[in-house]
RNA sequence: GCACCGAUGGUCUAGCGGUUAUGAUAUCAGCCUUCCAAGCUGAAUACCCGGGUUCGAUUCCCGGUCGGUGCACCA
């Protein structure tokens, strides 16, 4: 843990991120992003909506953090998630606790913890790996429970994650997207797990910042993703479950090459997959730090056919997942659908329609209404579902809640006619790619971070992209006096009006400045000396290299807005110096 | 949640049953300074929280919080 150590001290000093509520102890999963951190996190998220809002028309929407019951129950995170649990005291192993009790006697389901421990400790029932002693029975779900408005009525819980949300919502979505698939929704904002005990510093949070797309796919076109195209020959280091069950390396592998040969599901996974690996290295993630694991067969959700992770590697902690991409099915809308027993599929236009002979059957409710009273309505329902056959006969038997009940035929008419069927209700498929912002922030830090030996003096510098730095540039006058602070906050002024995060410094020397600034990772600094009050020219110093040019002070914000556009050296513009 | 170890200025640290609680670095003010943590002067800032033992606790004991390590957990 020492690099993490020595990046956490950085974090801390410069203002990037700590640990939260110091003054009252601290509370383990939680970290405050400071000054610096809340603009790196802002600017990472911001390259994040270039990639998928802009790049690929996903539009953003933001909804409540806490939710109702229901979508969670839908999704599954309410039942299995609340599993009580108990540990063994002696081998420590956990068991569902009600598992275990089952195994020696019938009990009802929904037992509470103490009455659990209760029966445990009455039936002296031990661990069935060691035979231990077993502990008290605990509660084991990750969602934070919460009640909405007064009394305990209704329950709330904090979302585990964004994508119920967008899920939620697919009604709404579907009509703004004009009925139409695919169509892609992102959205960006906090999630919650209570974790059992979260280590790794910030790796592990209980309060975190997801960027999720959901993109509703007709599940026919998955291998047909538009902009394939753009993508197919890139190399990804892949790592397949085929070479993690027989050790094998990470291998390269084209994109379009890994559709063809199975080695990634589909083209849509394959596409995001793609795009993660574009939008980690730009943000600053090493590529050489970085993999693509597919899920093990075993590890996967039962509904995900295909899931893979974007890896990076982190010092002391090892391969930690970053992203998560993932070919979720139909799985939540069929869910969410049964439970809400709202509609949530796509009707799909075929290209011809389909003749197809219907029957049609017209029951005479104002003879049958009067005669059954309240079982006319299930009558009708019974008549209209059976198939043409069944009602060529004088007489139909149906069966309404287990009675027999004879509908003479005189009592509906039937007819079957060729109709024509326009298309198909199909639940759209999604391909979900998840990103972890707070990790995907640590380790922008972790990989950016530097340290080397210049004249003798050890020097800590952050090479953060251009892009996602906080601080664009520092102006500093080259001595703290007049005239040249004056025209340095003057040069600052300018810049800020350009729109730019502008630091302006004169305290202590220049040197000292420029390694404050090497640490918050501020890719240029500009410096005023005399000759600026001479010909009106500045330095501009790039932290990397620490190399210097001369430039007309006046040129300064076209210059950064081409550094940072472009991405090329400082090098190749204006005078050596 | 269990076991072991730790916690001292912003940061990194020395140390002790009674100290004016080290040192470095960072910060602020001033002097000096014509490009990479220079120098001088001064200032401000700390014993994680709660109980106990004791005349006296930052120091010893107990509990908690946070952090580290191992086990368990991480859909």
């Amino acid at each position: 843990m020492e690099k993490y150590d020595r990046v956490f001290e950085l974090a801390k000093n410069r203002g990037f991120i700590w640990p939260a509520f110091e003054i009252y102890g601290g509370a383990s999963g939680f970290y405050d992003y400071g000054p610096l951190g809340a603009t790196l996190k802002r600017k990472i998220e911001d390259a994040w909506r270039r990639f998928y809002c802009v790049g690929e028309g996903f539009y953003e929407i933001e909804v409540p953090t806490i939710g109702v019951e229901a979508i969670f129950e839908a999704s599954g995170h309410v039942g299995g998630f609340a599993d009580p649990m108990v540990t063994c005291q002696q081998c420590k192993e956990s068991f569902r606790a009600d598992h275990i009790v089952k195994e020696t006697m019938e009990i009802p389901d929904g037992l509470k913890k103490e009455q659990l421990t209760a029966i445990i400790k009455e039936h002296d029932i031990r661990c069935p790996e060691c035979k231990g002693p077993l502990g008290d029975v605990y509660d084991f779900n990750l969602m934070f429970q919460t009640w909405i408005g007064p009394g305990q009525k209704k329950k709330g819980y904090m979302r585990p994650e964004t994508a119920q949300g967008m899920f939620v919502d697919f009604p709404r979505l579907l009509r703004f997207y004009r009925e139409k698939l695919p169509f892609g929704v992102t959205q960006i904002g906090k999630s919650y797990r209570n974790e059992i005990s979260p280590r790794q510093g910030v790796i592990r949070l209980r309060e975190f910042t997801q960027a999720e797309a959901e993109v509703f796919v007709n599940p026919q076109f998955k291998n047909q993703h538009p902009n394939f195209g753009a993508v197919r020959d890139l190399a990804l280091p892949l790592w397949d479950e085929n070479a993690q069950l027989s050790n094998g390396p990470v291998t390269p592998m084209r994109v379009g090459e890994a559709v063809e040969r199975g080695t990634i599901a589909n083209q849509y996974l394959a596409y995001y997959v793609a795009l993660t690996h574009k939008f980690l290295v730009w943000v600053g993630i090493d590529p050489a730090r970085l993999r693509f694991r597919q899920h093990m067969r075993t590890e996967r959700a039962h509904y995900a056919t295909d899931c893979w992770d974007a890896e990076v590697m982190l010092e002391g902690l090892g391969w930690i997942e970053i992203v998560g991409i993932a070919d979720r099915t139909s799985y939540d809308l069929t869910a969410h659908q049964k439970r809400s027993e709202v509609d949530l599929s796509v009707f799909i236009p075929f290209e011809k329609p389909l003749k197809v002979k219907k029957t049609v059957v017209t029951p005479d409710m104002k003879t049958i209404g009067p005669k059954f009273k309240g079982k006319a309505g299930k009558i009708m329902a019974a008549l209209k579902a059976m198939k043409p056959e069944e009602l060529d006969r004088p007489e139909v038997r149906l069966d309404i809640d287990g009675e027999e009940v004879v509908i003479d035929s005189s009592l509906f008419k039937h007819e079957t006619a060729e109709v024509d069927v326009n298309g198909e209700n199909v639940i759209p498929h999604v391909v979900e790619p998840s990103y972890g912002i707070d990790r995907i922030l640590y380790s922008v830090l972790e990989h950016a971070y530097d340290e080397e030996i210049v004249q003798g003096e050890e020097r800590i510098v952050l090479r953060l992209n251009r892009t996602v730095a906080p601080i664009t540039v520092a102006v500093l006058p080259l001595l703290s006096r007049e005239p040249l602070t004056g025209r340095a906050a003057g040069i600052a002024q300018t810049l800020k009006n350009a729109g730019y995060f502008v630091e302006y410094d004169d305290s202590g020397t220049i040197g000292k400045r420029y390694r404050r600034n090497d640490e918050a990772g501020t890719p240029f600094c500009v410096t005023v000396d005399f000759d600026t009050i001479e010909d009106g020219t500045v330095t501009v110093r790039d932290r990397d290299s620490m190399a210097q040019v001369r430039v007309p002070a006046d040129g300064l914000a076209g210059l950064l807005s081409e550094l940072l556009c472009t991405g090329r050296p400082l090098e190749g513009y204006g005078k050596k110096v």
